[in-house]
DNA sequence: AAGTGGTCTAGACCACCGA
DNA sequence: CGGTGGTCTAGACCACTTT
């Protein structure tokens, strides 16, 4: 039964929430398909309707996928890239191309200020960095640092990344039950560091778009803050615009 | 009667479509209440769960807005800076800020091939190009050239942009019965030109994020196009991610 | 044919708003 | 109080997919 909150929250309000939770804890798995409406709306006591409502709101979400005659699915965690992907610069109706990624490498390091602030850690909390190169058609296009509370991910390593598919969401979901939610993204035009000047094989200085980003779990607990620089020089970022129709 | 057109399009489909063509209209003004949801579903001959279903969506689509006890409502025409707003550079969980817009001028122009092409235009059409300079806080933040076609707009000026508080928006569906809607937005980081540089108070060269947009009318109709150069030195820009909960 | 999602109806009741 | 949106139910039928 799941009428016991004594109605504080609509019905399929309180099934989002039991669903989110059951695949937070991986009852299924991504592509796996859930039980159809009429089966949940018998297990949980409620309407079909009522089921169907919970659902739909789920889909809009991206969290779940439906295919009509086959039944309901849980979608794939999202992407490291976590955007449509890139355009060509002044082209409007042309197809995104969506980057590939190669793992640079994971490191320890200790939490910046600003780092920590943004994660809820202490100062100087240990942090796991994953560096990631991204690649259109074999050019290098962007690099990431994804820095991750070390404590809250006890052996992340490349190998583990690298099984994942090189995906850090990836692994965050198989292996420490987190589905990643994107909290928000913050774009700057900045000059290309040094360093990562080195990364993708251009002089340093050159004007490319820093992308910041701060992800969370489906709790709102912090899991992981992101750097990235991408060069725009042919290309241009797609933000995601919600209505689309 | 809706049900004309043989259950082609479901006919919560055909409701939106139909509303969206009396608002595009002017049958409501923005912030006007439409008739409650049982007299639409009297007028139109279907049931009203079906109106609901067709108003909800428009909600979600940002159409429309609703107020619990009151009614449903036209919701304000898209503003010319179409973002959530700007946040201060790294720090998250802090508060949007809203620029404001002063009107520079407008003037006429040919448009260039490839604004033709995204305009879907002839080459060299007539285009007005209207240029707003953005505030935040008294300070300079970015600039935007709005292009749009003349023949479309005859009569756009800037005593007409004035007239609608500054907002191209505002005087297209004022005086165009056109509700912009934005079809992609794309984004970059150059060097800031020069004459930008001037305009914005800042020297030449530094990095800048360079926004370019593509708007249409609800029927898909290109009706402007519109770069802006966004200065990022304290401030970052924040996409619209749709689902944010 | 059986099983799934997709649409639509009619009716009930609740929660909130304003007069 | 009446009017509005918000939730929930039960049942019907349709469209699509698989067996």
């Amino acid at each position: 039964m799941i009428r016991s909150q004594l109605r504080r929250q609509p019905l399929y309000t309180q099934i989002k929430t039991l669903l989110s939770q059951r695949i937070g804890e991986g009852a299924w798995q991504p592509n796996e398909m859930l039980p159809s409406e009429w089966e949940l709306a018998e297990e949980l006591g409620v309407s079909q309707g009522t089921v169907r409502k919970a659902l739909t709101e789920m889909v809009t979400e991206g969290m779940l996928y439906r295919q009509q005659g086959k039944g309901t699915f849980v979608a794939d965690v999202m992407g490291d890239w976590a955007g449509p992907g890139m355009v060509p610069a002044g082209l409007f109706r042309s197809r995104l191309e969506l980057p590939a990624a190669e793992l640079l490498g994971c490191s320890r390091v200790n939490a910046p200020d600003e780092l920590a602030e943004a994660l809820g850690l202490k100062r100087g909390a240990a942090l796991v960095r994953v560096r990631q190169l991204w690649r259109l058609q074999a050019e290098a296009l962007a690099v990431d640092d994804a820095y991750l509370p070390a404590e809250r991910i006890e052996g992340l390593d490349a190998k583990l990344v690298r099984q994942s598919g090189g995906s850090v969401y990836n692994a965050l979901h198989r292996h420490y039950a987190v589905r990643p939610v994107l909290v928000q993204e913050q774009l700057r035009a900045v000059p290309l560091p040094r360093e990562e000047g080195v990364l993708l094989g251009v002089a340093e200085g050159v004007p490319v778009l820093s992308i910041t980003r701060l992800t969370a779990s489906l709790q709102g607990e912090p899991v992981e803050w992101r750097q990235r620089y991408c060069l725009t020089r042919t290309m241009a970022y797609v933000p995601d615009h919600g209505r689309v129709a």
